[in-house]
DNA sequence: CATGCCTAAACGGTATACAGAATCAAGATC
DNA sequence: GATCTTGATTCTGTATACCGTTTAGGCATG
């Protein structure tokens, strides 16, 4: 099934579509997505293009010039940047009130560490790596805190593809040190205070600010 | 002009409309939104509206049914919560990072906290007292951040509006206290550094709380 | 060769039409 | 009396058509 042309509602399978031809690269940085090319390509008519960029749009994956016009949203090092802030606000209060949740119940970390571990390729660990801290977000309990975050995740997806691609992948972000700092936090959510946890999750996320690129 | 069926287009026209009926809750808590009734009230056809209800939807003034029908949110306590732990998340960050630019120029407060002061009533305290906090997160320089801050914001305007009608209004949280911790911010921004800014602003909000009200 | 203009094509904003799904209420059934 | 059924109504999902604006490219002009 490459696509069945009803994932739904038509708008859904435009989201879906148009969300993976960004984040893979199908469509390069800065290039427009014309409504009606669109909408051919992909088999339906205008109206569910439309609600699928305005959802990209807020998602980060799209953005819209003075005129209206949709075009595949180009990243600098800044929105990096912006990116990293907001993660280093948003995930050490997540870890802090995922805290007793995960306590009673961290089956989700474990497993995802495992699934790291078997991983084979590079990108398959940055997948899973945002799938670890995805699971901490949805245990919070916070919908809104979550809500944020996938946000933030869409635009790190479509950073962290395009960096692959363009193989400027820093080596120093390995399987071992992934595996090695989710372990040392799922240890945190086991045994210690959810103040712990949360000042863990920080001194994590600040370390992968090593990650920084400094070119586009 | 009792309202331009034009201002600059009608999807624009539509959401600021919508807004205000919800904010200013002429449309009650849960009310359904109908695409052809509101259509047929603003003049305007269901494409605008349709793309207001999103829009406002991203803003969380409205919530859609798994069957995609648009209602006026409701709020409860725990959503003031959520609301809550989400300003304490990004504000004090924002004011770390407002500081600089705050230091060079704080007239913007300075003015805002001059119109306090002149304040009339207390729903237009309550106002100011969002445009204080608002000015240091479009100061803050991260983008992202004034973004997520604003859909918070308007919750919050739809909660205190709400608050407000319902005579549910804490008498504590007066002129006089708002302007004095807003002074002490200010006094912060022009002669501490960003990182004791930050712990002032999380005390600040963190004295707001008690503003939280048990009921719905 | 550079620059401004002008025209044709492309595009987005909006209205309208139609089809299918959901909803609600009245009536039938137990 | 309560519950299930059913049909009319309402609503959303989607397609299509039209219009004004933006855009891009070629041509004329300096």
């Amino acid at each position: 099934m490459k696509g069945a042309p009803d994932s739904s509602s038509r708008s859904a399978y435009a989201i879906d579509r148009l969300r993976r031809r960004i984040i893979d690269g199908q469509s390069a940085p800065g290039s427009l997505l014309a409504e009606v090319a669109v909408a051919r390509e992909l088999g339906v008519s205008r109206v569910p293009v439309r609600e699928a960029l305005f959802a990209l749009e807020r998602d980060g994956l799209v953005e819209f010039s003075k005129t209206g016009r949709a075009y595949v949203k180009e990243l600098s090092p800044g929105d990096f940047e912006e990116l990293y802030v907001l993660r280093l606000a948003l995930e050490p209060v997540a870890a802090r009130l995922a805290a007793p949740e995960l306590r009673s119940d961290a089956s989700a970390l474990e497993e995802n560490i495992a699934a790291t571990e078997r991983a084979g390729s590079l990108i398959e660990v940055t997948h899973l790596d945002l799938d670890f801290h995805a699971i901490i977000l949805e245990a919070c309990g916070n919908a809104r805190l979550l809500k944020l975050w996938r946000s933030l995740r869409n635009e790190l997806e479509l950073w962290l593809g395009r960096l692959h691609r363009s193989k400027q992948v820093q080596t120093h972000h390995t399987l071992d040190e992934t595996v090695s700092t989710h372990r040392e936090l799922l240890k945190s959510f086991r045994s210690e205070s959810p103040a712990a946890c949360e000042r863990k999750m920080h001194e994590h996320i600040l370390g992968w600010r090593e990650w920084l690129p400094m070119d586009s």
